[in-house]
DNA sequence: CGGATCGTTGACAGGTATCAATGCTGGTGG
DNA sequence: CCACCAGCATTGATACCTGTCAACGATCCG
C-alpha cells in the first residue's frame, strides 16, 4: 500500500469511526483493523427530493447507506404501471442486491432529500473476505429486508383502502420520534397500496377532513395514531355513537 | 475429535457430496475439507401434507433445505385471519430467520408431501465461520428471498381477481418442467392474493370451464400459459371478435 | 349412511376503478 | 408584477368488481 493511501485509509477510518450514527450502519461492528483494510475513503452524497440515486437494469457497483432521508425502490410492470417495493430510511442498506453481481432491481429514487454513504462493491467483498464483522450485519440487514417484506405483503396489501392507508401512516411514523411522518403524493401512495391515486385522495382527504391528520407542510403530517389503529381494526365511527366515548 | 465423529462426519461428506440436488442446495460450493467441518451427519426428513415444519414464534433450532414438496409460510393477523407470505420449493430453504438468532417468523406448513434436509443452526453457523464457501450460497438465498418477495409484491397483488390468479398460475409452474402445476386450496388462493375463498373459486371455476387450466388431480393441473398472459394483459376475449385470430 | 370438508354458485350490497371536471400551488416568462 | 401553465390534489357520477351471506353439490371417510 502507498503512503499516500495509508494516509486515505486512516482518515476513512477516522471518519467512520466517529460517524454519529454509525451504530445503525453496515459498518457498525467493523474495527480499526478492519477500516484499515479499505483503500480508498468512503465518499458521502447528497441527493435532492426527485433525483435517481440508481435505474432498474443498471450495473451496480456500489451500495448505498441511507445517513438521512427516504428513499422509493420502484419497480416497473409490463403493464406501464409501476408499484413501490420498498422505503428505505436511515440506516438502510440501498442497493443490497449489488453483493450478488446482479443489476440493480429496482429504480432507486429519493423521496425526501437524503445523503449517503457510497460503499463500492468491491471494497465490501474485499472487506467481508478478510474480516468476520461485517458477515453479522449484512446477515442483520438481509433479515431485515425480508421480514419487512413480510409485514408489507401482509398488512399493506389486505384490507380497505382506509385500512392500507392508516397502516402505511403508522408504518412512516415509526422511524419519526414524534407522531409526525413523511406523507407521500398520492399517486406514490397508490403505488406503494396498490390502490388507485383518486382512492388515495379520497381516503387521506377524508382523514384530513376528521382530523386523524393535519398537515404541517406539503409532505410531512401529523398523525393521530389511536384513531389510525381504530380504523385498522374495523371500527368505523358510528355517528349514533359519536359520544359514547 | 472422536474417531466415531469423524466417521461420521465422512459419512456426511459422502452423503452430500453424492446429493442429486446438490447444485440447487445451500451446501452447493462447499468442499470436501468443509463437509469435515461438520460434527453430525445431516438428517433427512419426510412430512406429509398439512403437517407442520414449525410455528411461528418457535425456538429456532435448524433450518431446513427442501428436497422435494411444497411448503407455506403463513403468517397470522391480528384479526385472525392470515396470510401465506411465500411459497418455498425444491432447493430452497426454510427458516432462514434462524441464523440471525430470531424466533421463526412464520407458520411453516406443508402443501404437498415433502423431504427436507434439516441443518442444525450451530453447525452452519460454525460452518460460515471456518469456510468462505458458504457465505456466497448464503447471500445468493437472501437475494432470492428478497427479489421473490418483491415479483410477489409487484404482481401478485395488483389488478383484477383474475390476473392475480393467472399470475399465481405461471408462477408456481415455473418449478415445474412442464407446464403442469400445484394448484392449491381456494382458501390458500385466496391468503396468497389478497382476495375471498369466494373469488378465487369463481376464477377458478371460469378458467376451467374456458379450458385455461386442466385438473389431472385434485390439486395439479395443466395450464394454458398462453391465455393466462392474455388474461394477465387485460385482453379480454371479447365474444363478437372469437374468430379474429 | 351421515357428517365433515371443500368447492361452486347465486343474490345483493358496498367498495373501488374509471372517466371527467374542477381547484390549488409553484414556477416561468412576458 | 401578473398571467399563464404544468403538475398535483380533490371531488363527482357511474359502472364494475369483489366481499358478504347463504345455499347447495361433491368427495372422502368413519
Amino acid at each position: 500500500m502507498q503512503p499516500d493511501q495509508i494516509d486515505k485509509a486512516w482518515r476513512v477510518a477516522s471518519k467512520c469511526e466517529q460517524c454519529a450514527i454509525r451504530s445503525l450502519v453496515l459498518f457498525a461492528d467493523l474495527t480499526k483493523e478492519d477500516f484499515d483494510l479499505l483503500h480508498y475513503p468512503i465518499h458521502e452524497l447528497n441527493f435532492a427530493t426527485g433525483e435517481t440515486l440508481y435505474n432498474q437494469g443498471d450495473k451496480p457497483e456500489a451500495i448505498y447507506t441511507v445517513r438521512s432521508g427516504l428513499v422509493k425502490l420502484v419497480s416497473y410492470l409490463s403493464d406501464g404501471s409501476f408499484r413501490i417495493v420498498r422505503i428505505l430510511r436511515q440506516g438502510d442498506v440501498v442497493g443490497l442486491e449489488a453483493l450478488d453481481n446482479k443489476n440493480y432491481l429496482h429504480h432507486a429514487v429519493i423521496l425526501e432529500s437524503a445523503s449517503f454513504c457510497r460503499l463500492p462493491v468491491g471494497e465490501i467483498k474485499e472487506l467481508n473476505d478478510n474480516s468476520p464483522h461485517l458477515f453479522k450485519q449484512l446477515t442483520a440487514r438481509w433479515q431485515r429486508v425480508i421480514s419487512d417484506a413480510d409485514t408489507w405483503l401482509s398488512k399493506l396489501t389486505s384490507g380497505f383502502a382506509k385500512q392500507r392507508v392508516a397502516h402505511l401512516l403508522i408504518y412512516l411514523s415509526q422511524d419519526c420520534q414524534s407522531t409526525q411522518c413523511y406523507l407521500p403524493g398520492r399517486e406514490d401512495m397508490g403505488a406503494l397500496l396498490a390502490i388507485t391515486t383518486e382512492t388515495a385522495s379520497r381516503v387521506i382527504a377524508e382523514f384530513k377532513r376528521k382530523g386523524f391528520i393535519k398537515l404541517v407542510s406539503p409532505h410531512q403530517a401529523i398523525i393521530d395514531q389511536e384513531a389510525l389503529v381504530a380504523i385498522i381494526q374495523g371500527d368505523e365511527e358510528d355517528p349514533s355513537a359519536q359520544n359514547q366515548r
